[in-house]
DNA sequence: GCGACTTCTGTGAACGCTCCCAGTTCGGGC
DNA sequence: GCCCGAACTGGGAGCGTTCACAGAAGTCGC
């Protein structure tokens, strides 16, 4: 019985069995409370356990079940990004709230270097996580075509340009900006423009046909700017680069709250009062929004509960349900504040 | 030869050896790049593990060499501190690069109820990951406790009041709240408040013992408020309290930006232009201090090095040496803006 | 008293890897 | 021609579980 490799210190199902005095068997069954165990074994192995500190290995188990009972959450954003998305933490607590009601844990995988890239696909492909939901992902994401092919359960929050057969959730952007920009347009605003980001993704290419709609005739190519991201900074360069086309503005649309929080701040240096001299609304309704002078009107994002279903569709697929393909579209609703 | 259960339809290193009419001995070889395979070998187990699209199986990897090149990182926060926190991301950045550089995986964990914590517990001592980083964890934390009984090499990012025996890296609080503390008295201020969070930490107490040595001899108790949170809101209310009940006080040190944010709205709100009338500093630089009007002076906390130590701190543990209980403690700069 | 259940238990056989030992082959050096 | 070490390969054993099956013991109705 001598051990010929490393001693292995700790404790397996097997110390339990001979602490209790019963078999593997047995204290397998115990473990996975199932029916059928006497009371008495029952209680010698539950003592067993707690004298000898065993803990279930999961490597073994794993390999023999062929599930981890976790679900991956991918985040690839660029750096600046993930810092300021306040979207994020909403969906990821969303996320993590219904994978905890159904027992399974979520762990979270940050691709931050290419280096990531790699790793990050074997670690999903190889067996680690049941599924798998991918946030913000772009076109030409590698890992989402990993995960296409690997044919692993998951979910994406927000529609990828390029990759098929994996459903997805999000809002529908493009009615939101409609609805948006046309409140804008009823105050009275006659010279509206536009901060655009994220024309890399339908989200952003929505928001924008979704003003572009609302305007109909009046729309006016030289009245949208197109900033790289949907942050603070990006907000500055685009307004300041609109103040100069176009000084005669007097309603901006930003693509996100972040943005118009730029942009304020940039209409504040110009002299520009909001709401009196120019209308201004954003989109998300992060922490953004109601610490801005003045708050922001913009678009109410339902980010929570964008990550449950998102996972509820990895857990439908992981029961064996169909799901189908398609997207889920969550309601929007316009928060009217001081801003316009 | 038939399989008697589910037809497992993942293709195994057995069949990759097969193919490539080699042993498993040797297609495992080729796996972990070992050296004595010859090239011939090489090359036909490297077109076999592309025909039958090879993954391997990392629980029976793990099984055998009882490690899973991952290290965990547990994020336990209350909701909306979560959302908030400006250094949560970069710590997490920071972790991410130190273990990407040594090939290990992040995953992070939220603990956001109690169900998650069992789960949590779970999760780490079954051998999902080698080691684990901590951050924010507070005084009777269970997941704490847990980690240091298991034995796992662990390291905390900000001091845990009482656990011992798991090294961790923060930064020198008190030093950090004296140093800024005196700036504002330099500028002539003479009734500073300030605005205490996180009284349950080492960091809270840190700072408001800073502040109190600092100011010597003119500290007064009712200049003190305490608030729950590190938050905007918390900011709002402590300035309130504050001013109704020391309407005089010409400065103010928040203990969070966030904090000082909300304190800079009220201060307006209530007609006292800063820093004219009342000297604002806040603490860890984070995206909040550039972004309010005026923005903020306050103490640069270099979250992303904390990070960065404390991955390696477990690094340094993964490879057998032995790196002491203590603290490390990185360094805080000043960063002199325009309120105050 | 016997068969048919129900309840409970033990054990062999995987799961898919890595590790290690025992070969086998090959090329020099004497 | 022989020996020896280096280079390479194959395969048995084992990691710690779960699963399926066989069987033991107890219960019940007739």
């Amino acid at each position: 019985m001598a051990a010929r490799r490393t001693p292995s210190t700790r404790a397996t199902i097997n110390d339990v069995a001979a602490r209790a005095g019963v078999s593997r068997g047995t204290v397998s069954r115990v473990l996975n409370s199932e029916v059928y165990v006497s009371e008495a074994a029952r209680t010698a192995v539950e003592a067993a356990i707690h004298e000898v500190g065993y803990v279930r290995n999961a490597a073994a188990r794993n390999l023999v079940t062929r599930r981890s009972q976790a679900v991956g959450l991918i985040v690839h954003e660029p750096h600046s990004l993930f810092l300021e998305d306040p979207n994020i933490g909403s969906i990821l607590l969303g996320i993590n709230s219904a994978l905890s009601e159904a027992d399974y844990q979520l762990v979270s995988l940050v691709i931050d270097s290419d280096r990531d890239i790699a790793r990050v696909a074997e670690y999903l492909t190889g067996g680690f996580v049941d599924g798998v939901v991918i946030i913000s992902a772009r076109a030409g994401d590698p890992i989402g075509h990993v995960i296409a092919e690997s044919g692993i359960p998951a979910a994406f929050v927000g529609h990828p340009i390029d990759i098929e057969g994996i459903p997805y959730v999000g809002i529908d952007n493009r009615s939101a900006a409609r609805a948006i920009t046309e409140r804008l347009m009823a105050t009275g605003r006659r010279r509206i423009g536009m901060i655009a980001a994220g024309l890399d993704r339908d989200s952003g290419q929505d928001r924008l046909a979704g003003f572009t709609e609302a305007l109909g005739d009046r729309f006016d190519a030289e009245l949208v700017v197109e900033v790289p991201l949907y942050s603070y900074g990006s907000g500055v360069d685009g307004m300041r680069v609109l103040l100069e086309t176009r000084p005669d503005l007097d309603g901006v649309f930003a693509a996100s709250d972040a943005l118009a929080a730029g942009a304020l701040d940039v209409l504040r240096e110009a002299g520009r009062s909001v709401p009196a001299d120019v209308g201004l609304v954003g989109f998300d309704d992060s922490a953004w929004a109601v610490r801005t002078q003045p708050p922001l009107s913009t678009v109410h994002q339902p980010a929570g509960a964008l990550g449950r279903r998102a996972a509820e569709l990895v857990l439908a697929q992981l029961r064996g349900e169909d799901v189908g393909l398609g997207g889920t579209f969550l309601d929007t609703a316009i928060v009217w504040r001081a801003s316009a």
